[in-house]
DNA sequence: ACCGGTCGTCGAACCGGTTCGGTGAAGTGA
DNA sequence: TCACTTCACCGAACCGGTTCGACGACCGGT
């Protein structure tokens, strides 16, 4: 079952076993058919340890979240699905790592102990220490999302503060003038969280560009919290007349809030944010948002990480996304305003 | 950086230096604390690929799903997450496959290469060759559901026919005599997966008994495909007053379909399912389910894992769940029943 | 008949750990 | 003083692949 025994029964040595299967050296035709039948008729694999020991490459990628407490969003699922099914395509495994930072117990199992070639980051921090140690270290990886000094690194990132300024933008035009802002939960937002901060940048700068009067909140990642955070938007300033969000695990809780405040959307208040497009249409009315190309963005930063493997010394490339929001049922003009 | 640098640096052999650190045989307490100020100063870890070729284990489970093209479901995201989770309370890494049967590619990888040491399946078919495949290769793996045959399996399953039975119980207890069932997609039932067609029979078992009519239906995985599929319903039978669903995806869509006909639920249409209960309650109303304990399911998939890993003879074990349903607000009777 | 080159194959070393058998030094008892 | 343990450590073999240098067989050219 190992690579001698396929040698012994074809008669040959290891090393032709092995040049015949990797092609790196001529073996007459012959000798490879002998070789391949022995091969066929055991069902031999050769085996992935000790094949990464030898050529020092392990075929597999890591993917490095924050252990969330089992509170994933869609978002991060429609990430991970896309980058295990774009490594598939590369021949690449996925292993997946529950990590915050770079002291992790994880985290040191991955790099520290070599089980993967490189890794992708999701939930990047503005300051974010696994960046920073990984680019000390000249590990092969690419962050989905950037911090905020982006300029050498390997990352495919969303520009929130776009986002969302268009988001303001588009509530703005609609005659919307009191607007609020619905963040990620508070500690991610302490924590330095990217999206977060970036989001409220452009919140507030194109709510000022505007002159809108706003209020924002953090808000838990669940359908509870959303609907708590909704009747304190409403209880704070009851002329609120719409919101932005980029949380979108709240976003259940939020429409039930307003349904219990009587307040229909999209005739009594709009709603809009940024939230990947497949959750995008499962409220109702369907939400008018900028979708997060959360498949998009996995499959480049495997594209970008599978490069960087095979280039080592290729110069760090990133791509920066801004869809244009998707018009649905979640926002209208404010009544009485036309 | 390896072992041997170790050694020669702490001026004792290779040897004992895995002896320091393993602890199989007693090292002098002068010696240990030697080698364990160069490791520390070094940075030193093991290779993760020798140790798993010189030891035979890998340390790594592998989770394997079916790619279903980008459609994940909440549901699987919560077993992810936990199963992730759990494993790493154990120490293990977690590797990810889509795969759909045991002739894949990533199905032979996982074993035939012994990238994993055990593995954990979800979306169990009611016969399943990759369930089969294991078995007769007895290789340790542990099903998140059951086939048809599972008296000697080690799996964790949830009784999807108990499930949707009470569901109909407790719809007909409110008075519905005409109720529709929404299942997964037509190819995934026909494709034999197991909680399509079990919860179909416990449907179709429960309606009997209480005399209902009834039809069923096969829905896409996604919220468009739910408004679809509600509207083929009420086509179908506008006297259709409740639907029991297993197709989480599809709930928003179900839920938007019912509004756009202008039937208020739960005042003039009811709608249970089995349904993870995070998911269930981002609806408004939120939706009366059998909430599928999806955390809980994972972690015990790695607790048995775990224990037929270290157990390589221990007898087969599993767990079959039958949650109680939970009451939320998206049941009522039917008006002028009572 | 001899030389040089090409082709196909082999043996050995190596990747970085683990583990078994053995060995020298120190300790114990008669 | 000598035989017998015990203790702490070492060297070598092994896990299952890859890769480098070498070597014999065969070929064509003089």
């Amino acid at each position: 079952m190992n690579i001698g025994e396929i040698a012994r029964r074809a008669g040959v040595s290891r090393s032709t076993v092995s040049y015949a299967l990797s092609g790196k050296r001529p073996v007459s035709d012959e000798t490879r058919a002998k070789i391949q039948r022995v091969i066929d008729e055991l069902g031999y694999r050769p085996n992935a340890s000790a094949r990464a020991l030898a050529n020092g490459r392990t075929s597999t990628i890591g993917l490095v979240f924050p252990p969330a407490g089992n509170h994933y969003t869609g978002m991060q699922l429609d990430f991970i699905g896309s980058v295990v099914e774009a490594a598939a395509a590369y021949d690449y495994d996925v292993l997946l790592s529950p990590s915050g930072v770079d002291s992790d117990r994880s985290f040191q199992r991955l790099l520290g102990e070599r089980r993967v070639d490189g890794a992708i980051l999701m939930e990047i921090r503005l300051e974010d220490d696994r960046v920073d140690h990984l680019a000390a270290l000249d590990f092969p990886s690419v962050a989905i999302g950037r911090t905020a000094h982006p300029e050498n690194g390997w990352w495919v990132g969303l520009d929130h503060t776009a986002l969302v300024e268009a988001c303001v933008h588009h509530l703005a035009d609609l005659g919307h003038r009191r607007v609020a802002f619905v963040n990620r939960p508070e500690q991610l937002l302490r924590a330095g969280y990217e999206s977060a901060h970036r989001g409220l940048d452009g919140f507030t700068k194109a709510a000022a560009e505007r002159g809108l009067t706003v209020r924002t909140y953090c808000c838990g990642d669940d359908a509870a919290s959303g609907q708590a955070c909704l009747e304190r938007i409403l209880h704070d300033d009851p002329a609120t007349t719409a919101l932005v969000t980029l949380n979108e695990a709240a976003l259940g809780g939020l429409y039930r809030g307003l349904a219990q405040a009587g307040r229909h959307v999209p005739r009594d208040f709009s709603v809009t944010g940024v939230v990947a497009g497949r959750w995008a249409e499962t409220v109702t009315p369907q939400l008018t948002a900028a979708d997060v190309p959360a498949e998009e963005m996995g499959r480049r930063a495997v594209d970008l990480l599978v490069e960087r493997l095979d280039h080592p010394d290729a110069s760090p490339r990133h791509h920066l996304l801004a869809p244009p929001i998707s018009l649905r049922a979640s926002t209208g003009p404010v009544l009485g305003t036309f």
